[in-house]
RNA sequence: GUCCCCAUAGUCUAGCGGUCAGGACGCGGCCCUUUCAAGGCUGAGACACGAGUUCGAUUCUCGUUGGGGGCACCA
């Protein structure tokens, strides 16, 4: 990026007609990366012209999106900018400028043929040998006095570009791709301005790009075949060509393009399953980007550092959930555990958490940290995790764990879960982890048991499940009672004493 | 149909003429252990194919095959 001096601009540019997606992520990500390793600046541009399927709705989705990400722009929606407005639907004026610009130089002329008879024409061409290769620039021979006499008619028409006769192959260095070329001969005139006056995206885009001095245009493959046509756009405004890279696509698990059919495709859901933003930012920065190969886990003040986009690569990746689980669940490992609690409130509350709790009793609250940290990788894994910490007297028995511990082993397990009643009943031991083990262990040897034949059928009768966090650690954040209370109701449950 | 792009294990990737082809997820084994994890050690697993260029190709060129994207008065 040395060839120009002149600060970097880049832009997110998303358009309102959904939820941002993964792919979107990823690229706003790239550009806010790319524009902080600079030293430069990360503008959000919302292109909302399209009316049918742009909605308010939609661009707060966005925007929640981006803040829950991380991703801050120092010029957009909210924060303003002098390069503003930042909705292309309050650009117009700027559109029609520059189309003006164009009928003076000559780089663009009006097309009366309607949408009909250009459908007709292009499913005619499909149907035959060559297939169709673009508009057959009918209204380009129409001489000017009489275009202005239909224009003034009032017939109605678009405005296309008038791509020179002569122009060589379009080529161009792309930061990620290399030299890309397309031949100039396979591009038609393109629309510029439509019969309502709108501009069509490739035209709005570029005139955006310019006005905001965007040096660096970061943006999905799927504009690779756009980008022709823009720079042809860009020579005939006599407008410098900013830099462009374009990112490979991310596509599902059976290699195709990402979808809904492949679950969840939105920022928002991956929120609401309990990933963590800082891990969905690593893992989709690594999705197409590598810091030396090596590394894996990467903070995002060392990407916002360390990004390049020579180091983005080319290949399409598959989006990998598994590994994502893996980042999400070492970066819950890494947080501290009052940090923890904030981020799974939610998911403590469906567990059986009441919101007050939470604020009266936050040691104890963060005391589950230690507890489930490296047992859980995502926090929708919550309820089914610790919610026996929140049953009080009774308990939930697990079918499967019951059969396995206490059926299975009869009488074993029932001698074990006997002679530990009155341990933990006992008020005489500190209501401690250690202790409370210590006996129960020394209960073991006098038992003449291994320690599991002792732990497991109290685990079930506790917890509810052959399956859960450390077992006195858990109940030492219970209440003497509840746990005296539970074994009490499994050992009549089950055996019938 | 046409134009453009891509090609290292199941997946994410390192590599930029000579490497035991490296790392990570996942998978197998062992250790640790009251369950499950986490952690440590360890094992299996890749250069799509075919021609060139070269003393030597994963790497450079061409072709084949496979995959992706564009070709709208959508963005």
């Amino acid at each position: 990026m040395s060839e120009t001096a002149q600060p970097v601009r880049v832009r997110f540019a998303p358009s309102p007609t959904g939820k941002l997606h993964i792919g979107g992520a990823r690229t706003a990500i790239y550009n806010w990366a790319f524009a902080r390793s600079q030293g430069g600046t990360f503008i959000l541009r919302i292109e909302d012209t399209d009316p049918e399927r742009s909605t308010e709705e939609n661009t707060q989705v966005i925007l929640r999106a981006m803040k829950w990400l991380g991703l801050d722009w120092d010029e957009g929606p909210e924060v303003g900018g002098t390069a503003g407005p930042y909705f292309q639907t309050q650009r117009m004026e700027t559109y029609a400028d520059a189309l003006e610009k164009l009928k003076a130089s000559g780089n663009v002329y009006p097309c009366f043929c309607t949408k009909e008879t250009l459908d007709a024409k292009r499913a005619e061409a499909e149907a035959s040998e060559g297939g169709y290769s673009g508009y057959d620039r009918t209204c380009r021979a129409i001489d000017p006095q009489e275009a202005q006499r239909r224009i003034e008619a009032g017939e109605p028409h678009v405005w296309r570009l008038k791509v020179p006769e002569d122009h060589g192959p379009i080529a161009f260095e792309d930061a990620v791709y290399g030299a890309v070329s397309f031949p100039a001969d396979v591009m038609d005139d393109m629309i510029v301005v439509r019969t309502d006056g709108s501009p069509t995206y490739n035209f709005a885009v570029v005139c955006d790009d310019a006005n905001m001095g965007i040096t660096h245009v970061i943006r999905g493959d799927d504009h690779l075949s756009n980008t022709p046509r823009q720079i042809l756009i860009y020579e005939a405004l006599g407008l410098p060509v900013p830099t462009f890279a374009h990112l490979s696509m991310i596509l599902g698990s059976d290699g195709k393009k990402l979808s809904k059919r492949h679950g969840a495709t939105s920022v928002e859901e991956y929120a609401e399953r309990g990933y963590l933003p800082d891990a969905l930012v690593n893992f989709l920065a690594l999705l197409g980007w590598s810091l030396d190969g090596e590394t894996t886990i990467i903070p995002r003040s060392v990407l916002s550092a360390q990004f390049s986009l020579d180091r983005v690569t080319k290949k399409d990746a598959v989006f990998d959930e598994t590994k994502l689980d893996w980042m999400n669940g070492c970066y819950i490992r890494e947080m501290q555990p009052t940090q923890w609690v904030d981020a799974a409130r939610p998911w403590l509350v469906k567990a059986g958490a009441a919101e007050s709790d939470i604020d009266e009793r936050p040691a104890w609250y963060a005391a589950l940290y230690p507890l489930i940290a490296e047992r859980m990788v995502r926090f929708d894994e919550i309820p089914a995790k610790l919610s026996y910490l929140f049953w009080g007297p009774r308990t939930h028995l697990d079918e499967k764990s019951v059969n396995k511990v206490l059926l299975k082993e009869g009488a074993r397990a029932q001698e074990a879960l006997m002679a530990a009643r009155p341990i933990i009943a006992d008020a005489s031991i500190p209501w401690e982890c250690d202790p409370l083990q210590e006996r129960v262990r020394s209960l073991c040897d006098s038992l003449d048991m291994k320690a599991k034949f002792v732990f497991q059928p109290i685990r079930v009768a506790v917890c509810g499940n052959m399956v859960s966090p450390p077992l006195f650690e858990s109940i030492e954040l219970m209440e003497r009672d509840d746990v005296v209370a539970r074994i009490d109701a499994t050992l009549e449950e089950i055996f019938g004493v």
